[in-house]
DNA sequence: TTGTACGCGTTATCAG
DNA sequence: CTGATAACGCGTACAA
């Protein structure tokens, strides 16, 4: 690794000097910042970040902490809160916690030692210890997807987006209406089923049944969509995510229903996925690459100290396409 | 930020012992061991990564290059290295350059600050700079999911599996045969493509049509399939990767097209989303997360200047779904 | 305008 | 078994 002396020796200047052009800060003569630049790209010269950070105080760094990078939301959002904050001279430390809690415990631990400047932090199951830590140690946070108590959040109307899920049905005649949704522990689905069973409430109904699973992936759900028709056979089912739709319609078609014809079926988040099936998958948008936007520029704000942003209007937006239709 | 000299004082032991017993090395009494742990415990206290970093050498770091976290595969394949690396006590630090070759530049560089122990690159479009930076640094390097000239790679043989593609369509007595792929300038689908076109040449027959895009988006591929089919009607499309086969799948339903009745569609990679079609997609599976943990088990075999591991056997596997039948 | 010297938090060496 | 102390690479008062 060539540091900052190999550079000053090259350049014959000295390190002080050689510190000065590398930050842009003090006085250097133009010929001296010269020598010392084409000194910095001959060597490939990059000042250590550790030592950096612990003379400066600050490290760049911000924590992202997501349940998971497999699941393609929260890769999405990975991938705009990570390119927000490069754009704005960070560095995205991101962990997945694979939903457990000693790997959230582990991950706060290595976000403490590194010295993250913030940390944005996504739905994790079992939050409490880990945000406490953060708290404790001044570390500025923002919540995305889901709030935290307390904490500066990011995050989509999860009751009200449980609403237009359901008045979209209500709207097109439907009165008997399943729900399925996964996983069971996350908040944003729970508070989507309250408030799809406020909405309907309004309307005098109930949800004819609701199965909620502890698996998201699409075996799972499909499973747990299939169980709810063997029980019962409404003439819609909502799911809680894009995912629990589509496992949905495979249940339908499974047992020859005919989608939207027999049974409709709407989703929730608008992923990539929901334009795979055929036909395409009714959904209500939220707003992915916008959170994460959010989500950094509050986290920037707040690390700076600036007076708090207003929350940002995201916007959800019932996408219709062909899963819904009149009963 | 807690530090050791508070947990010396706290503990009335020096900051050698301490570190010591944090680090678990040298000699230290029974008694001194619990107290400094309960002063650690009570404190919350973590050595700080850069300060252990530039004594040691060692960052306990891994970089994580990839060209997208958005994009599904690259986010699976992110979270199982991530995950492999922690079960060994290191650290990812996880990078996408978006496709971009300033973006690549700029992690290189965060990389080399962050003075990371070893790399795990996939399918970086613009190589070759950033490659060579950090080669001259003497970092330890392992391709995923496409080979690097002269570098440990971890990837799946795309060129039989192209050949097996084309083999499957074959046996089912496909004649006419279609391509549609992209990127363009990936060079694991370039690789399939060399692969198909082989097997077919094999059997006296070439493409009827090839169909190469920039953008792998669904709307883009399903485009891309749908000139295709504009042109000519073959009796079979492959997708070089699931998304161009899903494309596929839907510019065929929009031409009125049954699948596999009227059009056979096979994909390659066995993303999740394979199974999101009725009817599901035939395709041919990659082990992502096997990639992954092999990546990972040959890096650290590097970095400890172990004996080069034999290359892993990463098997290609043909998943017979709905999509393609008898001509 | 440039250089010297100190301290940031750790680990490892060497005495005691 | 324990404690001083010298690096590690960098930024910055302060002196020149």
């Amino acid at each position: 690794m060539t540091k900052i002396r190999d550079i000053a020796k090259r350049a014959g200047a000295s390190i002080a000097t050689v510190s000065r052009v590398v930050n842009g800060s003090g006085y250097v003569s133009a010929g001296m910042r010269a020598r010392i630049e084409a000194a910095v790209r001959e060597l490939d010269y990059r000042p250590n970040a550790g030592a950096r950070a612990m003379r400066s105080g600050s490290s760049r760094m911000v924590g992202v902490l997501l349940p998971a990078l497999d699941v393609h939301f929260f890769g999405i959002l990975a991938h705009t809160v990570e390119q927000a904050l490069f754009a704005r001279g960070y560095q995205a430390m991101i962990c997945s916690t694979a939903e457990s809690p000693e790997h959230e415990a582990a991950y706060v631990g290595a976000m403490l030692a590194q010295q993250v400047d913030g940390v944005i932090m996504a739905a994790v199951a079992s939050d409490g210890a880990g945000v406490g830590r953060l708290v404790a140690a001044g570390v500025p946070i923002v919540a995305v997807d889901r709030a935290l108590p307390g904490l500066a959040a990011v995050a989509v109307d999860h009751h009200a987006g449980g609403r237009m899920l359901a008045r979209h049905l209500l709207d097109l005649g439907h009165r008997a209406i399943g729900v399925v949704g996964a996983p069971d522990h996350s908040a944003p689905v729970q508070e989507r089923l309250a408030g799809i069973t406020a909405e309907l409430a309004g309307a005098g109904l109930a949800p004819v049944a609701v199965r909620l699973g502890a698996e998201h992936g699409f075996e799972a759900c499909r499973a747990l969509a299939d169980a709810l028709l063997g029980e019962v056979l409404p003439t819609a089912i909502i799911g809680t995510t894009d995912m629990a739709a589509i496992g949905a319609i495979h249940a339908a078609a499974g047992r020859g229903l005919v989608v939207p014809r027999d049974l409709s079926v709407i989703g929730f988040d608008d992923l990539p996925a929901a334009r795979y099936t055929i036909p395409q998958l009714t959904t209500v948008a939220q707003p992915v690459r916008e959170i994460g936007q959010a989500a950094v520029e509050r986290l920037l704000a707040l690390m700076e100290g600036k007076p708090a942003l207003p929350p940002p209007v995201l916007a959800l937006r019932l996408v219709e396409r062909g899963t819904t239709g009149r009963v």
